[in-house]
DNA sequence: AATCCATATTTGTATGATAATTCGGCCACA
DNA sequence: TGTGGCCGAATTATCATACAAATATGGATT
């Protein structure tokens, strides 16, 4: 613990199980998100961030390297370290995501990725219809299989976003793939409630399974309308949602 | 320079300009989206690097978290730093995707942009139509003004980006903002021939123009068909590409 | 053969020192 | 009065060294 005078320290046992310099990324990061430090505001400079974390220099640089690189900050000689333009945050990475759904309304958040989600998925099955190789089609077979055999339940939710990541897979578009984060982010927290809040849990199944078999068959029409037709029900699901947002909303640092 | 023993030490001459760790991470970079080290591989670790580079071990672990929070690499104790799957790549962020375009041949690179510019810019032009701000819709209104007075040729570039990254804000979703990178990377290399190349120039003006029109009259409908019909000529203009494609490719480390 | 343990390797963290950059004010000069 | 350059201070950038923690690996033990 490098730098001098004494300061209020902050606790970090939210971020436990991990690397020291993780610890204070996330914090950082969440505090940036949430908006603790707004775009073009300036940092507490490192020996700041030393004594409010006790941490030693080099552990809160790497802290920074990180936001850095996630396009959430810039630093510079003599200024100190600047929020960057909410444009260049890396939203689709995991962690930036992260922090911005635990500061962020999920009504809001589900709404802006459904919005996506209705953009990007019909088109994605329809690619997949048209680029798979076997080898991706049998990826998302097997996904759809755990999934029927899960019924509805917990256990339906990681098969669920294999099926729906497998065929982004097999679009076969690098720029696609970065959609994987929110795509999985989205089915995982959207669980709490479809589970009991699915006015039609029955078509869960079927609807999944029209994907599938377009994208077998090589019809790249079908597949649209048939992922589309599963996001028209998700939205529908999502309808009756408000009631049970809170429990979404993570604490900040 | 820390660690002992003697090694090729490795130019940096073609990252200068900037901070040492920073031309650490985009050598590395390069070399792990050229496929140097491919994914699962082993890299060097520490001390190797800071010989072959002749740096110190903060500079070279600055790189190295610099490169994990893009999702290129994880390190792990007594492992080393393996490099990640691709799905994991941050591959819409700013260096990644420089990077990723410095080793890749520039018609697939065309290719795939242009697959998913045609399925998410209709789109974006219709949310624009119906979510702009009075500011946004001022601002893609100047950036089309100043297109219009630099004509075709260099000077055009600029504005043309201005609109379309304008045209993105306006979307008013935080999910789409990252695929500015892309489009920004997209129109800027294009640029090479569209504008020697492009077989409708007169054209240009009067389609962005037609997008313009929609969004301000909030026609989402014509909005998504005016930017279908840019994408289109797009197409066409790069159809005659192969013969200057060398050209964009750029040399790597 | 299976289990446990010591050891070596590699990343993680701390500390202190020096270099490089550059903002902002001061001063000389026109 | 303005303008340009110089200087000092604040902050990040880099280096060197030391020790801590984690863990894969192989060898000892049962």
């Amino acid at each position: 613990m490098n730098p001098g005078k004494s300061s209020h320290k902050v606790s970090l046992a939210k971020f436990a199980g991990s690397n020291l310099h993780r610890k204070l990324a996330q914090s950082i990061g969440n505090q940036i998100l949430s908006g603790v430090y707004a775009p073009g505001a300036i940092l507490p400079n490192e020996a700041d961030w030393c004594r409010i974390y006790g941490a030693s220099r080099t552990t809160v640089r790497e802290a920074v390297k990180t936001l850095t690189a996630k396009g959430l900050l810039k630093s510079r000689t003599k200024i100190g370290s600047r929020v960057e333009p909410r444009e260049n945050w890396n939203i689709l990475d995991r962690d930036v995501l992260a922090w911005h759904m635990a500061s962020m309304n999920p009504q809001e958040f589900f709404n802006s990725v459904q919005e996506v989600r209705k953009i990007l998925e019909p088109e994605i099955a329809a690619l997949a219809a048209i680029n798979r190789t076997p080898q991706q089609l049998r990826a998302i077979t097997e996904a759809f299989e755990d999934m029927r055999k899960a019924k509805a339940g917990l256990n339906s939710v990681a098969p669920d976003v294999r099926f729906h990541l497998a065929l982004l897979a097999a679009a076969n578009n690098v720029f696609l793939t970065p959609f994987g984060i929110m795509i999985e982010a989205a089915l995982t927290n959207m669980f709490e409630f479809t589970s009991t809040n699915n006015p039609e849990p029955d078509m869960f199944i079927p609807k999944h399974e029209g994907i599938l078999k377009a994208v077998k068959r090589g019809n790249a029409r079908a597949a649209r309308k048939a992922a589309l037709s599963l996001l028209t029900d998700t939205d529908h699901t999502i309808a009756g949602f408000p009631a049970k947002a809170k429990k979404l909303k993570k604490a900040r640092d």
